[in-house]
DNA sequence: ACTATACTTCGCCAAGTGGCGAAGTATAGG
DNA sequence: CCTATACTTCGCCACTTGGCGAAGTATAGT
């Protein structure tokens, strides 16, 4: 119960569910989700520490950077579960769609440019 | 994405998973849910009103009582898909058993007593 | 060593939530 | 009509949550 109520309350916010679908097409790092998602970083961070507990996503740091990314096979049942029922809901709807396309573009960005999310 | 935050905030409360458990074995009313779960009937009632928002239960009045049921088959998918993730998730849990247990004690006492939520 | 970037932690605030009891509404029964 | 039962609405309180900026930590580059 515990578990499962750390979930659903992970996917009440826009914002993290928003994360959660953005990572279907791999890992991404927290500037990254900043830039997408647009609060700040210290915002983005409280946002991915909650999914990270509820096992929602893996983290994965390299250099400087925090690579978040969706749980593999050897995810609990219950999250697959939720991820399923997400894509279901989710997967299609106007929101992802659009943050998928802005996505692309910060990251095709980023091959050229660095991340601005930290510059005043 | 509206309706989507309007389950998964139905979801996070452990009073309300559990009403949604109980409800597998048939509509229940107010007063018996109110018994089940023991809080004060005024938050059993504003529970069950976030439930019927999120479309996750059904209402029947008959009488004096007022009914909840799951949805039928005309439900939505992502509320149907929530059903499957939270039998998946919680179906056999401890508590669903325990409630379940409970629950049959309170519907068989129904047969001979009325309800005692009210008396004072 | 110094600076810049990437990210987290902390402290704060406004808004939301779950809990209750008291009071209100609705229906059934004497 | 009066009372009891079933339930809702309202007002309140304690607690949580999401937001931010400022300050702190960590790593990479110079």
């Amino acid at each position: 119960m515990r578990r499962f109520l750390d979930i659903t309350k992970a996917l009440s916010d826009e914002s993290r569910v928003r994360a959660l679908l953005a990572l279907r097409d791999g890992e991404l790092c927290v500037c990254q989700l900043i830039e997408l998602l647009g609060s700040a970083p210290s915002t983005i961070s409280k946002h991915m520490t909650v999914l990270e507990q509820a096992g929602l996503v893996e983290c994965r740091k390299d250099g400087r950077w925090r690579f978040y990314r969706l749980p593999g096979l050897s995810a609990a049942d219950t999250v697959k579960g939720a991820y399923e029922w997400l894509a279901l809901s989710l997967g299609k709807s106007p929101q992802a769609t659009e943050d998928r396309k802005r996505l692309k573009e910060i990251l095709r960005r980023k091959k050229e440019d660095i991340s601005e999310c930290y510059k005043n």
